[in-house]
DNA sequence: AGGCGCTACATCGACATCGATGTATTGTCG
DNA sequence: CGACAATACATCGATGTCGATGTAGCGCCT
């Protein structure tokens, strides 16, 4: 399974988890969610409909006329639903350190109804988080952003501080929730 | 030209364009500036480096023993310094809206020794940010943090908020100090 | 002496991606 | 009335990506 792949199929199930939905309305709402950062082409959503079909993981109704050609509703199969927490509860690793890749899993985390495994799943973001880590180094030691003098590459650094600050904050808050939920 | 490789060749350039190297020292720090996001493998590297010897953007010299087997250095042609160039200049759209390609184009935004270039470069992020965009709509209308139940996804929208106020503050400033340069 | 890991590159096949192009209908604008 | 955009899908070919695997030398540990 290619790792662009993983996601887009993430993202059509945990859609038409929320509810069936025929490829071109899930084309826009794909478009919403990741689209303004990279879209995804036709020519790409359609054959991943169809892996996801042999797979068992949804069917499709075909429904005549309402617009121009015939609508293929797409629903998700008791598979595709088992399926889809599969993956919430365990993704890969790049799921968790690449920030487009990691909305997405956030996007559909409410689908794993076990908050223990959401916790689970925050938990490894967070402590990818927290692993001390640069862009540039020197040697092995990464570098802080007054130690670069190149203004872009500061620029970098400053940014990606203020992120992972700002997400830090919101992880402990949720956690905290999830926590007392769970205890609760 | 893919989207990936534009992005990767342009990391191979501009690291090129600092020092001549081999390709596995490229390899770790292109692993060092993306990596820890998204990790590169050698059968992507060694490929992108024979595409961009085939063009005439570099060139090899083969280095015998030094470690194990033998070195290609590689260094950049002038062909390749004016491509580097080319490339920062006028971005892809996606290189803009992607975070992971804008932070590899800042890496290298230096070496566009033009201010006024880079002053450009800089404009149309700033006008992407500033886009009013979100994760989820109703209808056309993009939703707000506050207006959207599910956790996880507030999550999302208050990250990403508080990452583009930081960007953009980062923008504001860097572009003052480059205007003034300019003008002054 | 043997194994492991690192350096340093290379090839191959399976597969995913994407742009181009095609088909067909409905609605809108001038 | 013709052009054009939007809806809704589909196919094809060129190309890039990745994991697996191979080769080879060196240093280190036991």
């Amino acid at each position: 399974m290619r790792h662009n792949a993983a996601m887009l199929e993430l993202a059509i199930l945990g859609f038409l988890h929320d509810a069936p939905l025929h490829g071109y309305e899930l084309r826009k709402r794909i478009a919403a969610l990741t689209g303004h950062v990279k879209p995804v082409a036709e020519s790409t959503l359609y054959p991943a409909i169809k892996r996801l079909e042999r797979a068992g993981l949804l069917a499709r109704r075909t429904q005549p006329g309402a617009g121009a050609a015939p609508r293929h509703v797409l629903t998700l199969t008791a598979e595709g639903r088992t399926e889809l927490r599969r993956r919430l509860a365990h993704p890969a690793d790049v799921d968790i350190t690449d920030e487009n890749r990691w909305f997405t899993v956030l996007a559909f985390l409410r689908h794993l109804d076990d908050a223990s495994a959401q916790t689970e799943v925050l938990e490894r973001r967070m402590a990818f988080l927290r692993r001390p880590s640069s862009f540039f180094y020197e040697g092995d030691r990464p570098l802080r952003a007054e130690e670069v003098e190149d203004p872009f590459r500061r620029g970098i650094l400053t940014i990606a501080r203020a992120t992972s600050q700002a997400e830090l904050s919101w992880l402990r808050r949720t956690l905290d929730t999830l926590r007392a939920a769970t205890d609760g």
